[in-house]
DNA sequence: TAGTGGTCTAGACCACGCC
DNA sequence: GCGTGGTCTAGACCACTAG
């Protein structure tokens, strides 16, 4: 991200403290708020759309920029929008835990030939970037796996959702990497299963097996790094 | 959106089908590409983001940019990227149903005091929306709804995650607004009960409170629209 | 009609990847 | 070093909303 980008971020943050805006408080226009922040009407957009896509901000054209519910992140959170890592890294496998196995499910029943081959050549790919410990192309092949779930369901919105999941996720592969053979493998005999379980159509088995296999990521992860996974998984029900 | 966005997209699409491209191959620089498309640089990244989005992209940066798995859509769906709205609608209940109900029940486990007064004003404006028709301000208390359960999760990435289901949804309450007065108040009084079992910090019932919900909602648009509800929740017991 | 956000342009420099 | 995507600028016009 740019310098100047981030540095819209803390500055409009501190703006809405500073003038003590709350939920439903009208913004400056664009044109003045770009003065007032110094920066270019078109960088100032970028923040805004930024804050937007959070639920933090809502525009409304020919009206005005509004301080949406959600606005309260200022209080609590310091740094509110870029958190620590091990919060992100938290958050990212708890979204994955509540969402994923759901579109596993649908995948498996809705996938076709094509795509379940495409999953296979997808998982070819994945073991190739664990055993060559090559940090980017596991990124890569893993997001794709998930974004390969979402077109199976034939569900334009899913495939949107589960992109936005995939986004800034970078950073925890930098810890896994650095992780056990057995996890690995662990890991990757676990999405070589969802894989078997969707060609059978068992959609029963292709959520759980998810959800199983975030469960393992979470562990191996927290042997490394002190992330409490235990409060992650009292939803194993629903 | 504007005009060029549409056609940028238009073209691009246009261009991938005209040069055969296949997954994993390259387009031409962006420089190049907005000579080729007859637009500016920025307007064409607009277009390209969008695309990457949908995880039919991928740039990289000193590199290139790549078509992507999911790039396929080109040839099944005619339009590709707008589909139309029955579509939408289908898939965006779908996805509702599919997330929401979890984040419901992790809102129930977590929400603190303020959050839960939060939602009841929010269904008080919802209500009011709905007594008195205002297609606006039923959208978008409805989406703050929503938003209000993610919140409650303190999960940033879920926050993001029902931000991108919102999104782009106005056109199915033109529906809704034209409905009978019994599928609202079903609807409504379904809120309220989501709210109270929250309340009551009852993660099963907040779940699946939603999940009924969604499924009237989906009777209710059914009976105007022709809509097939029925193969949406042959997953009910995930 | 005035003011707002939304879109678009042409051009500049920066940071990364690859050779 | 060179080409690429990423960021940033200043200024223009369009489309909508409100008074």
């Amino acid at each position: 991200m740019g310098i100047k980008k981030k540095e819209v971020l803390e500055r409009l943050i501190q703006f809405v403290k500073d003038q003590q805006l709350k939920r439903g408080d009208k913004l400056p226009p664009e044109r003045e708020l770009s003065v007032l922040l110094n920066v270019s009407r078109t960088t100032l957009r970028e923040g805004l759309r930024m804050l937007e896509a959070r639920g933090i901000l809502i525009s409304r054209r020919g009206s005005g920029i509004y301080l949406n519910r959600g606005a309260d992140v200022f209080d609590s959170q310091p740094g509110a929008v870029p958190t620590d890592e091990d919060t992100v890294i938290k958050d990212h496998l708890e979204a994955r835990f509540l969402i994923i196995p759901n579109i596993a499910a649908c995948a498996a029943e809705r996938a076709d030939e094509n795509e379940i081959k495409e999953l296979q050549d997808c998982i070819v790919r994945l073991s190739r970037a664990i055993v060559s410990r090559e940090l980017n192309a596991l990124a890569e092949s893993e997001a794709d796996f998930f974004r390969l779930l979402a077109i199976m369901t034939k569900n334009h919105k899913l495939v949107g959702i589960v992109e936005q999941l995939n986004s800034g996720i970078e950073i925890f592969w930098d810890y896994f990497i650095k992780s056990d053979e057995f996890v690995n493998n662990v890991i990757f005999a676990g999405y070589v299963e969802v894989v078997n379980a969707i060609k059978r159509r068992d959609v029963t088995s292709a959520s759980e097996l998810v959800k199983r296999n975030i469960i393992n990521f979470c562990e191996g992860l927290s042997r490394i790094k002190n992330i409490p996974c235990r409060d992650l998984f009292g939803l194993k029900k629903n």
